[in-house]
DNA sequence: ACAATAAATTAGGTCTACCTATATAAAGTA
DNA sequence: TACTTTATATAGGTAGACCTAATTTATTGT
């Protein structure tokens, strides 16, 4: 199996070499964009090449193989998925998208489909916007705006 | 800092010495409920007490000291907000506890927060069983049940 | 072209969190 | 009590993921 750190490295293999059509990473960009030593992205480019999920020849860049890419865009799509549902939830989207990295791996695909589920289903609701603005006043007041209204006649028109 | 995996220990030291009010874990309780080797948790165990998170002698139970319960209750609480979402969303339970222990760790403070927001403001709305039953026909048809009503009075009602 | 600089690689550690196999202590039972 | 079973503990080892320091290869500016 597929160690969390190793998706990481394959996401951010992916999304660099997407930067302007480049078509491959190099080592010094992968340390940066994962925060750590060009020694410890050397150590994982070979592993992942021994597994055949990138390209690795020394001081050329790194690109994905077919296979690794599909990994990659898996683990891109999980990401893209948490990080708009943190935004939902009114997560500051630097947090969201750090977040999101620390959430995207090992979740059970029916947890993700679910978040999935959700992100579209607030987005397509007809009511979104004032959904979420009922959220937001929840959030500084602790209390639903809706509270004590009369559902009667709204809930007749929704469901009607 | 504190490692997840320490957090795990912690959390499950909590549980299983809360059970009828026993007061403290053994070796083989946790080793069951975090599904490692005995050797594991001594070893775990000794660490803990050198951080004074725990009381741990050889052959003597294993209890929390007041910092290591004061910890395992903020991770106990993230874990029953993490577990009390996923549930909203439809995630089975087996699998929303599950996921819950994984997501649980590193999350910003401002997620995890967020997150409890939700799960009060969904739980506080006037219409969370008709939201939910909104949501569930969503998963299934991929389509919300209130496309093409007309808010207008809706809207008004709610804000009014 | 070639020295200076930058990037990549290697060697050799560390730390966490596991494991197995073995040894010791505690508890239960004939 | 002596024997067996169960629980704990220790020793020693592995693997992942990271690091620093030293080295090698590439690139660049003059």
């Amino acid at each position: 199996m597929l160690s969390r750190k190793a998706e990481d490295y394959l996401e951010a293999i992916l999304n660099i070499s997407s930067r302007e059509g480049k078509g491959y990473a190099r080592v010094k960009e992968i340390a940066k964009a994962l925060n750590v030593k060009p020694s410890s992205v050397v150590e994982m480019a070979r592993r992942l090449n021994g597994m055949g999920l990138v390209n690795y020849r020394k001081y050329e860049g790194i690109t994905l193989t077919p296979k690794g890419e599909k990994v990659a865009r898996v683990v891109k799509d999980r990401h893209e998925t948490i990080r708009a549902f943190l935004e939902i939830i009114k997560v500051p989207p630097r947090i969201a998208n750090k977040d999101a990295c620390i959430m995207e791996h090992e979740l059970e695909p029916e947890t993700i489909e679910q978040l999935r589920s959700f992100v579209r289903f607030v987005r397509s609701a007809p009511d979104y916007p004032q959904w979420l603005q009922h959220f937001e006043t929840f959030c500084k007041t602790g209390r639903h705006p809706c509270e004590g209204v009369d559902k009667g006649i709204t809930m007749l028109l929704n469901e009607g």
